[in-house]
This record gives structure tokens, sequence and C-alpha cells, in this order.
DNA sequence: TCACTTTGTGGCACTGTTTTAATGATATTT
DNA sequence: AAATATCATTAAAACAGTGCCACAAAGTGA
């Protein structure tokens, strides 16, 4: 591919003369300027993005680091993310850890080594000790999960009122036997959706036992399916179930269905997130929604705030609300 | 961040021999290598990819291109590339086109600046100059869509035999009145899947009125919805339709039941992809499964070789087969 | 002992770009 | 006319590594 040097050289200019084209910066006069123009365009010159990097000591690359990008939410997060950092010029390198700690730490040691100039991470929530080396290196902005012992900016979404208010919901209908679940259990942003539930069910005067409160390792259809089977087959079975997110409660309709359990009468179901799959699902899935795509611009501008203004040593927390979408999976109990 | 020349400093030694000892070649004594391991770590160096990627002349980045990264099954395929990648020690710069032809471009550009060292793509179809360029620089594999006009090595899924078995599935039922709808239009595959089915008609007699086979610009939900709607308040309706994928099929049964009908009784209704939610929807989606590990496996594998090798002149199409998943969304007509 | 190989180490050129300092030319002010 | 800006340009020094070459010491075989 031509350099920067053959390209002065066709032009019969110096080196420094066709940086500064490239750039639009200094003082170069019009006749040169489109000799080298032109000399570009014969040589289908593209500058090197990695001796720039080099020079400029910035790599205009930032990493983003997400615990699972198959799941649907983090899918959408990580893709807003991208989208909005690519119009500002950064390039992302998606990493997903798929929920385990030392991926991610070999996430973030690949991270090092190839110079990002920043990080936004929705980390695992196996300890703060993996993203630990970011810190004193380049500006990081934590979203989704938090990880409370870190001084760092981070993008929040208000998870213990939205458990809240979904357990409100299930209460409002007149359920009592209600169930909770979803995972994984180490993930901030679940424990807060179940606490936000158990306030929900102690500021009603209902009994939440804990063995309707399960967690799975992941967030899966599979698990999702499994955990309601066995909540279903109890005497008496829960008549509503809190699924901690979209993906375990389309696990939890299927396992319903297996059991010839007719939504919503026989079961209601609400989850958690608000994905595209959640208004199309049969029936449509009741749901507290994330603001996925303003959670995902506002960790990305903060990055570049960062990134533009140096280091600064004052931490924000944005904390971004939910809101409740009632839609066809979720009713009063049969016989209420 | 530590240089290797302060490492040098600290160790004693010279930049040369902290390199050799970085990358485990050449001759160094046992006593200086601890001493050069003991600066590193002391130092907390992590070698620069970038200065090494200018110096050596690869980036070990390779660019994933994909007509849209929200859509199951490119997220799936991009996700294994990455895997598969990674674990061969290379990065992934991973870009969606949103099937636009113009951002295609701007991103087939910016892997041209980033320097990678070859490019997987599954292109939106609009054309083949939007990745001419990349042709003559680097290895590049095209995956799932064909263009055929292009001399380099493709991984492809049997879509012709994969709509031809759809739609024998359907008829073997007993439908005749049969509906193709999906999208986008310029994508060979789509363009491949509704030939195969038309051949099947035709093999069996069957006629596949024109009317009966919409395509859509995008594969969403939405589009699905809409056009199924449109088909099923027709007069008669067809009793059964091929979705060209799985997620226009999931919008082709969200419509069914908009319009109360009972699926598989009132609708049949066949997908393709074999996404994760087509076994976990209700009712469970008979579909066309593409193998998409292996394709994504395969298309790594073969960059790899090519990356290793250098640029062989001689290019290979690998075709892969699909498989019929019946489940619980086709049946025999009402009343026959 | 000589010729040759193996082992161990440092020096330096090189990768493609940006940027600083230096220099010259031209225009503007004293 | 001299001093001073302003404009235009180039040479050369970074940036952080790699890898070739030279050289030295030590080992090997005849």
């Amino acid at each position: 591919m031509a350099t920067i040097k053959e390209v002065a050289h066709e032009a019969g200019v110096s080196v420094a003369t066709v940086s500064r084209v490239v750039n639009k910066n200094g003082y170069v006069s019009e006749e040169r300027r489109v000799r080298v123009v032109e000399a570009m365009r014969h040589l289908d010159y593209k500058p090197s993005a990695v001796a720039r990097s080099l020079r400029r000591q910035e790599s205009l690359t930032i990493g983003v680091l997400v615990p699972g990008i198959h799941q649907p939410f983090f899918a959408a997060l990580a893709f807003v993310i991208q989208k909005t950092l690519f119009a500002s010029d950064y390039r992302v390198l998606m990493c997903s850890s798929e929920e385990d700690a030392s991926k991610e730490a070999a996430y973030v040691d690949m991270l090092l080594h190839q110079r990002v100039d920043g990080v936004i991470v929705a980390p695992t929530g196996h300890g703060s000790e993996t993203i630990h080396p970011l810190l004193s290196r380049m500006p990081v902005i934590l979203v989704d999960r938090d990880l409370p012992d870190l001084a760092l900016t981070r993008v929040l979404a208000d998870n213990f009122r939205g458990g809240y208010d979904a357990m409100t919901h299930l209460i409002a209908l007149g359920h009592t036997r209600i169930a909770v679940i979803g995972g994984p259990p180490y993930s901030r942003a679940m424990e807060q959706r179940t606490d936000g539930a158990r306030r929900a069910c102690a500021d009603a005067g209902v009994v939440l036992d804990s063995s309707m409160v399960l967690m799975s390792e992941l967030s899966e259809f599979k698990m999702g399916f499994e955990l309601a089977l066995d909540l279903l087959r109890r005497h008496p079975r829960p008549t509503a179930i809190f699924a901690l997110t979209d993906v375990v409660a389309v696990g939890v309709m299927h396992a319903s269905a297996e059991l010839k359990l007719s939504l919503p009468h026989d079961l209601s179901v609400i989850g958690f997130d608000d994905i595209p799959l959640a208004s199309y699902i049969i029936p449509a899935l009741t749901t507290i929604a994330q603001p996925i795509e303003r959670m995902a611009e506002t960790a990305a501008r903060l990055l570049l705030e960062r990134l533009k203004n140096g280091v600064n040593e004052s931490f924000e927390t944005v904390t971004l609300d939910m809101k409740l979408m009632q839609r066809a999976s979720t009713a009063a109990p049969r016989g209420s």
C-alpha cells in the first residue's frame, strides 16, 4: 500500500506537506494542495491508522466489554455504543466475556496491549479486580452492572425501582403467590431488581418465600424454562412469575405452554428489559423497559467528554428511569 | 505506560534482549531472561501492539463486515467468528452496515485505514463495488450472501436446497395455497431460497402465484408482521407461509395471533435459520437450520490459512448443508 | 592449533506518520 | 530601508517496537 513518502515523491513535495494536506492543518499553497490530492488519488493512498496511532499516542479505538454479546440487551447496548462512537471517528473493539471472569481479565489485558483510548464496560460482576488495571491508565465508563467499590463514572438503570414496580404491578393485579427468577446472581443489577421486588412485597404485606426466588448462572431461554418448570410443578404453584430478564421470561412462557397452562389466566409473567421480541411474542410480554439507547448514548458521550477534556477526577453517576410496559402476559389470577 | 526502553534500562540490558525475551526467540541467557521478566513485572510492561504492528507490517486484526449485527443469524455468525479468531490471537473489528451500501463502503474504507490483515464479509448484496477495494490488498472470505462476479473464497449455505426442502415440507403436508415472504430482495441468499421454493412448487405441480411472494427491505419482526397481515386478510387466504428467516416467521406468528388464527391448524409457518428462539417460541417453529457455527468456523479457518500461507490464487467455494427441523408450527391444512 | 559452529549480546536501521524547529520568501509596518 | 509579521516549506526527530548484522566468547572436531 502506498505510503506518505511515495505520495510526497509523486507530488514533488515533502512528506510534511502531504501530512498537512491530509490533516487539513498548517499552511499549504493551493497549487501544491491540488498536486498532493491528485497524487493521493492516483496512488490510492490511505493514511496508516497504525503509524498515526503510534506517533499521536492515541489509537482512536475504544474497548467495549460486555458479559455476553448474544444476550439481546447487551447486543443492543453494544451496538448503539459502537454506532455513537463511530460517528465521532472512534473504532470499537468488542469483547464478550461470556460471564467468565478469566475471559474478562484476558480481554482487559488485550485492550491494554492494543492501547485503546478508553473503555466502556458492563462487568460480569465477579469482583472488580479484573477491570482494575484499566482505571489508572485510561477513562473507563461503567454501565448496567455496578461495582460499588470502584471510583469511576457510571451509567446505571434504576434497577431497584424497576424491580419494585414489576412486583407492585403483580400485587396490584391480586397475586400473592409470586416467584422471582433470573440471573446471574453475582450481577448487581439482578440483585437490585430482586431487592426492589422484596421491598414491594414487604410494603404490600405479601410474603415472598425464599424458595420462590431462584437464580440461574446465565440469562438464557433454557434457564428460564428449567427454573419455571420446577416452580410450576409445585403445589400450590405460583400464579405469577417475575422474570428478571425478558429472555428468561420467554423460557418461562415456554415452560407454561409445556404444562398446558394458559397465559395470562393460569399464570402471569412479567419480564425486564423490553427487548424487541417482547412486543412480538404471544402473548405480548408485560415488562419493565430499560432505556437501552439512552444508556448507550450516555455512556459513549461521557467517555468522549473525558477523552476530550483529559482525565477529570470528578466522577458522576447517571441513573436512568425504567418504565412499565403493560401488555398481555399479566392479568388478575384465576378466581380472584 | 512503560516502554521497552525503560524495561531494558531497568534490567540493565539492551532493548534487543528485551524484545527477544518478549517474543521468545533468539538466544538469551537464563540469568538475563529472569532479570528482564522481573523488570517487566515490576514496571507492569505491556508491549505496544501498535508499535509492533507498524514494524511487523501486520496488525493481527481482521475486519468482520455483516449487513446487520442485530439480526440473530448474523449476531451468532459474527460471534463465533470473533471467538475462533481470538483463539488464534487475532482481534476483530466488527462492522454492521445495516443493509446500507454506503455504510458498507465507509466501513471498507475504515478497514483499509486500519490495515487489517484480512476481512470476512457477509455483504449487503447491493453490488460488489463496495468490497472490491479490499480484494487486491488482503485475503477476503465471503459468507452467507454470494456475489457471483467476485473471485474469492466463499462459505455458503445451500440456500436453494433449503428453500426447496421448506416448500416440499409444506406441500407434503397437503398445502396448496402457500405464500413466501422475507427479504431483503437484493440478498442472493433470499433469492436462492425463493428459487428453491419455486422449483419445489413446479416439481410438485403446485401453483405459486407471484402475488403470494412478497419481499421486504429488511428482515425484522415488523416486516413479517405487516406482510403477513396483508396476506392473511385476503380471500381466500394462504394456508401456509414460508418465511425466509425465523425473525420474519415470528412476525408472521404475531400477525396470525392478531387475526385470531390458531397455529398450526389455521396456518402453517415455516422459518429459516434456526435461531435459538425458534425452539422456544410457541408453537415451536419448524424451520430450516443453517449450520451457523460451521459456517463461522469454516470462514475463520479459511482466512487463517490464507494469512499463514500467503495469498494463494486458487479460490474455493464451501457449500454447507441445511437441515429441516420439524417442530410444531406446521401441520396439514384444516379440512384435509 | 586452526577452522567452524553455537550461544549470547548490543547497535542500528527501519516501519509510516506527526510535529517541531529552522529557513526562506513575501508583505506590512516603522 | 530596516524591522517585523505572515505564509510556505523542508529536514529531522520522535513514537515503540523488530530483526538483521557484527562481534565475542565458548565449544567442537580434525
